[in-house]
DNA sequence: CGTAATCTTGACCAACGTCAATGTTCGTGG
DNA sequence: CCACGAACATTGACGTTGGTCAAGATTACG
């Protein structure tokens, strides 16, 4: 089962996309305010008093960009990069010894980066770009007062870890019970509606940034056999993908079939 | 790939190796005060202050037991059942809609058991005692409070969440990109561990309650499978597993095959 | 417009699941 | 203490899912 590699493919993943790109690994760019974030105003976050916002607010040190591909994070090393992904997508990810690579989760604006080397100081995975990414760095230092501060806050962002293994649940379920079909479908309506409750879509259609060789890594298949599946799928009618243009017909055939069930008034993240 | 039930299979598994057995579900037995846990001298919680300690013991609301095979909490309903394993193992697990079970992970003495219905009021996943148990019930409706007064206490049960994560998202890992054998090896040697660093075990030899049926639920095989996978990693002379025993002669031999690291200096659940 | 990356497909092979039959262990009642 | 039966463990034979190889089509982008 265990999917090898070719000299090929593990160059080509080494920096899909991006080739003699000069722009640097996280160049300092234009920052927002938290309190008029967008996210936070579409309802993206939980919602805060204006004091636990003010203390939130502080936190932010930088607004940071990167290039499609490159590491926000890398695997092994210690050390204290701390994010919230502003806008576009990444994706943390485990490289084996052979080469083969599992994407553990699909990470989209809001999500919050590193806290494993924040409180573990260890990181056991990378953090890559999927597409251009801003992320507002936050000051990792700050993190025990504004625990100790507001228990509140502590709560949400405890509720939003344990929301968070929910998922990984369903994800590991996926890999050992489900087939390939069923993988790709339940992955797709993730996304999408992980996308939807940020209010980040709202069509039938979306743009999924990410490339076979992305999907086969995140569901456990090899890069033909996604083919394989996807071909399944939209000869059934459940799912159309051409030139990263995603759309799903209707929301709760394909939930059905892959047995994705809709997740309760999830709020995500608990801070920017 | 989805391992389809027989009747029979399905029937076992609802509750195996109780037959007739008539202690009843959560019944109360002699308590242990937190100050005195054996669990706790021994290491197998992070080291508390006397003030911290003592919000902790307040918490304890009872002490109850579980015959194996029972439900510790079900799938499904919303309720706040929320304990501390003290003795024998459990199994947080999924059960899909076609009667195939994801084991979501083993449960050892000192875990945690039910945040999630405590902070989201929602259950993705059932618990069932694997062998007979007991659990240290806690009052879910202090958890608030706990966190508001004590913010390394919050740290720290944070911090115990994301090692939890880490541990998940190796087994995804595990399931998406190796083989079979490897992930008999690397469940087993996890397991090993943890045990170890709680001080449950000593020699090189262990009791291993689980049946093959859930080693295969666990990893992701079929019971077939996996003794096919216990076949080979015995040739090999990896591991002996026979009467419930497990034997593993060079701990880093295995290691080294199935891939597993050992964690850094993991201190695991953060309260009793 | 040309080159490299990605997508797509077919043919073939290995890993894993399923079925079914036979031992083994263990608890229970005689 | 022994005999019985029900889980549980173990194994072989065979079918299915998914991986690998390799070639061509298409797209992205300079």
């Amino acid at each position: 089962m265990p999917p090898e590699m070719t000299e090929k493919d593990a160059q080509a993943r080494a920096a899909p996309g991006a080739k003699s790109r000069s722009k640097a690994a996280g160049q300092t760019t234009p920052s927002v305010a938290c309190q008029f974030c967008p996210l936070r105003m579409n309802g993206a976050f939980r919602p805060l008093s204006a004091c636990e916002l003010e203390s939130v607010a502080a936190m932010k040190s930088d607004h940071l960009a990167f290039a499609p591909g490159e590491e926000l994070v890398s695997q092994g090393q210690a050390g204290g990069a701390f994010y919230t992904l502003f806008e576009g997508w990444a994706a943390r990810c485990r490289t084996l010894a052979d080469g083969s690579r599992q994407i553990l989760d699909v990470l989209l604006p809001g999500d919050l980066i590193g806290l494993p080397q924040v409180l573990l100081s260890r990181r056991a995975h990378a953090v890559r770009a999927l597409t251009a990414v801003t992320v507002c760095a936050l000051d990792a230092t700050r993190i025990e007062t504004l625990v100790e501060r507001h228990g509140s806050l502590a709560l949400g962002l405890l509720a939003a870890r344990v929301e968070d293994m929910e998922r990984a649940d369903a994800r590991l379920t996926l890999l050992g019970r489900m087939g390939a079909e069923q993988r790709i479908g339940y992955l797709l309506l993730d996304l999408r509606d992980r996308l939807a409750r940020r209010g980040l879509i709202r069509g039938q259609s979306c743009l999924l940034p990410l490339r076979r060789a992305e999907l086969a890594d995140a569901v456990g298949l090899s890069k033909v056999h996604v083919m394989r599946a996807l071909r399944a799928l939209r000869t059934q009618g459940l799912i159309e993908l051409r030139h990263r243009t995603l759309t799903i017909p209707s929301e709760s055939k394909l939930a059905r079939f892959s047995g994705y069930s809709y997740p309760g008034s999830g709020m995500r993240c608990a801070i920017l």
